[in-house]
DNA sequence: TCTGGGGTCCTAGGACCC
DNA sequence: TCTGGGGTCCTAGGACCC
């Protein structure tokens, strides 16, 4: 018997969890901007409508703004983390069976229910997910996650499916890969999605009937899987538990070019400081770190450098790590370059309690282990960055840290800034 | 003037070994 | 001029995802 997958997806979440909070936000054109207020990353419908893309740089499209009247939020990434949680924490109410796909997706695995109307099921969670969190969402239901993709796409537009579409059995399937075009089937990028269409394959139900060959020759077994997933055999499976990080990243562009090697040193403190309490949130220590600067990305002369450090003995422990992203730093540092990004990223990680120590270790890894799990239980729980190094400067309006000018409070984690109902 | 951030998987090719 | 064959491991880069 073949699996049954069910995608929740979210619409529009970033935008959907600012409506959550004011409601006066219905039917307007909103959008939610990436740091430093830099791009649109999430659009409400309306927006969508007046042509506004994906990654649309604010500054280009400020005379649509002011126009239309779209509200603009810069992004809170507390407040979806958390309703993302509450979204997630709902879906499992409904079956232990689900996997966190990402901040605004999950997919479950209704193979147990089809003595069920898997429609009116989806409806009933939509409307649960509604009532309890204010989030909207779409359901896509098929034998695939590829198909469950491409029904919760449709889901999400037609009128008629109203947020939920289930293509099991359903004679409206080969209709359904036909209105889907290739772009926009999981997997496809732009480059395959280029090359398909050379090859006269432009829709979904195109490429399920492309013969095997001259698609595995170009995009090898990923593109063999797409084809079978298109097909209704089941490729990807539900991954339950979320499999360990192979690396950690933690990286920032400036609202401002920087020069000073001061400036940057206190960005990459900061980088690094906030990487190994993700390393540490994940049981895991480093075995390499490596640290990055770029200039101007959009500019004809663009440097961009990286260093890796190899670590003798691998950790989480942030001020050793601070330490080793500054020596990594010197290294690429070049003077009168105007530097708009940098980061600091963490490879060969290892699980915390499988570590190879060193006989000549010089650390004593007991007391800083302690020390870090004080520093992350004070961090946690009087708010994050209550404690920290003091190489990652003091100033907070320093010209390296991200600027939020238009943020929404943090309404469901943070008592200052609850909604107050006047 | 202003242009996000964080991941994964796969493959080709080189190094190395027998 | 001719110049094995195959396996494994590693790395860099490409492609994709949200």
């Amino acid at each position: 018997m073949s699996p049954v997958y069910a995608l929740v997806d979210c619409n529009n979440f970033y935008v959907s969890c600012e409506r959550v909070f004011n409601p006066k936000l219905e039917g307007r054109p909103v959008i939610v901007l990436s740091n430093n207020d830099g791009c649109a990353i999430a659009r409400s419908n309306e927006t969508k409508a007046l042509g506004i893309k994906m990654g649309e740089p604010a500054f280009q499209i400020r005379n649509l703004i002011k126009s239309h009247g779209i509200q603009v939020y810069s992004s809170n990434y507390t407040l979806y983390g958390d309703m993302s949680q509450r979204v997630m924490q709902t879906l499992s109410q409904f079956t232990p069976d689900i996997e966190i796909y990402s901040i605004d997706e999950a997919f479950l695995d209704l193979s147990g229910f089809t003595h069920y109307d898997l429609t009116n099921y989806g409806r009933r969670i939509r409307s649960t997910i509604k009532r309890w969190t204010g989030i909207p969402v779409s359901i896509g239901i098929a034998e695939t996650k590829t198909l469950a993709k491409i029904a919760n796409r449709i889901a999400k537009k037609s009128k008629k499916a109203a947020g939920v579409l289930d293509l099991t059995d359903s004679p409206f399937r080969d209709k359904a890969l036909e209105i889907t075009d290739v772009a926009d089937v999981w997997g496809i990028g732009r480059q395959y999605a280029r090359f398909l269409r050379m090859n006269g394959i432009n829709t979904a139900l195109q490429l399920r009937d492309t013969d095997d060959a001259l698609i595995k020759n170009k995009m090898g077994v990923v593109g063999t899987r797409i084809l079978q997933e298109l097909r209704g055999v089941s490729c990807y499976s539900l991954e339950h538990c979320p499999p360990r990080k192979k690396e950690i990243t933690v990286s920032r562009s400036f609202k401002l070019p920087i020069e000073s090697p001061d400036e940057l040193k206190e960005a990459i403190a900061a980088y690094a400081s906030r990487g190994s309490e993700k390393l540490r949130q994940e049981h895991s220590a480093a075995g390499v770190l490596m640290v990055f600067l770029m200039t101007n990305r959009f500019e004809k002369r663009f440097y961009i450098k990286f260093e890796a450090v190899r670590l003798p003995v691998a950790t989480s422990d942030s001020s050793e790590l601070i330490r080793y992203a500054h020596d990594g730093l010197r290294k690429i540092y070049r003077k009168g370059l105007k530097y708009k990004k940098a980061g600091v990223m963490f490879h060969e990680l290892v699980s915390e309690d499988r570590l190879q120590t060193s006989l000549f270790d010089p650390i004593n890894r007991q007391r800083s282990k302690i020390l870090m799990k004080t520093l992350d239980a004070v961090n946690t729980s009087i708010g994050s960055g209550s404690l920290k190094y003091a190489a990652e400067g003091l100033r907070n309006n320093s010209r390296w840290r991200t600027v939020f000018r238009k943020r929404s409070p943090s309404y469901t984690t943070n008592w200052n800034q609850l909604l107050k109902i006047s």
